[in-house]
DNA sequence: ATGGCTATGTAGCATAGA
């Protein structure tokens, strides 16, 4: 089975290029952060005319997340338990037997803002939750916007980005305590290119300068991990007209 | 050093993203 992560960066504005791209890549799970769209509005029918079932946990404006799958998803779980929190950041189901976490981490702003503060205190729950999971679930994937870098071969430039939001230390330690959990980043299971990312700015064309950074990922449990057949970031969609910031993460497991 | 783009809500900008 094929599974996917992708900051669409508003769902509305991004639907044909997520219809396409479910077309072409034929994926079995999708992982979506960013829908920005209020449960109400979700474009649910568009993607069950094209073969996929939905769940979806969102707001007006910001945040939102979602799973398109193939088969049946079930024990769905909205939100961490436990931790109170109006933003719609973290959907989990089963799928085909596999653990599926969609998990949109706040992005934290700067260091020395509150958002950072709620950046690291959100973290600390959801580590605390995927301890629980992995328990429960010995094949579990943890998907999404995890807005770190975990090293300094995830950015384009570790100098400027020494110590700023996505790579400051802090956020690297959490990231390492989730992997400590029982976990391996899907992407680093392979050999890949260098300066290989997953977000490129908008801005001073960013995308086409290669100056990005890899913070959308694929955490396998080991025995994932060890049925992992591939994991690669599809850049195909950031060249289209009017793309999301975020390109989309895949991995082949084989099941 | 600063601003650079894009999306949303809502009607001229403010907020947020990363």
């Amino acid at each position: 089975m094929i599974i996917a992560t992708w900051n669409v960066n508003s769902l509305k504005v991004r639907l044909p290029h997520l219809l396409d791209w479910l077309e072409q890549r034929q994926p079995d799970v999708v992982c979506l952060q960013e829908t920005k769209t209020e449960d109400a509005n979700f474009p649910a029918a568009a993607l069950q005319s094209a073969g996929y079932q939905v769940v979806f946990s969102g707001q007006k404006t910001y945040n939102g997340v979602a799973i398109v799958t193939r088969n049946a998803a079930g024990d769905i779980q909205a939100g961490i338990p436990g931790f109170v929190d109006e933003q719609k950041r973290v959907l989990a189901a089963t799928v085909n037997g596999v653990r599926i976490v969609c998990a949109y981490v706040p992005n934290g702003q700067a260091v020395d803002s509150d958002k950072y503060v709620y950046k690291l205190s959100w973290l600390e729950a959801f580590e605390r939750w995927l301890a629980d999971e992995l328990k429960r679930h010995p094949d579990l994937a943890v998907l999404g916007d995890y807005n770190i870098a975990p090293a300094d071969e995830d950015v384009h430039d570790p100098k400027a980005w020494e110590g700023q939001v996505l790579c400051s230390a802090p956020e690297r330690a959490a990231f390492g305590r989730i992997i400590g959990l029982g976990l391996r980043d899907g992407f680093r299971l392979f050999p890949q290119e260098a300066r290989s990312f997953s977000w490129w700015d908008y801005r001073m064309n960013a995308f086409r300068r290669k100056m990005g950074v890899r913070i959308d990922h694929i955490l396998l449990s080991h025995p994932l991990a060890a049925i992992c057949k591939r994991c690669e970031i599809d850049i195909a969609p950031r060249k289209l007209e009017r793309p999301s910031d975020h390109a989309p993460v895949m991995a082949e497991i084989a099941r």
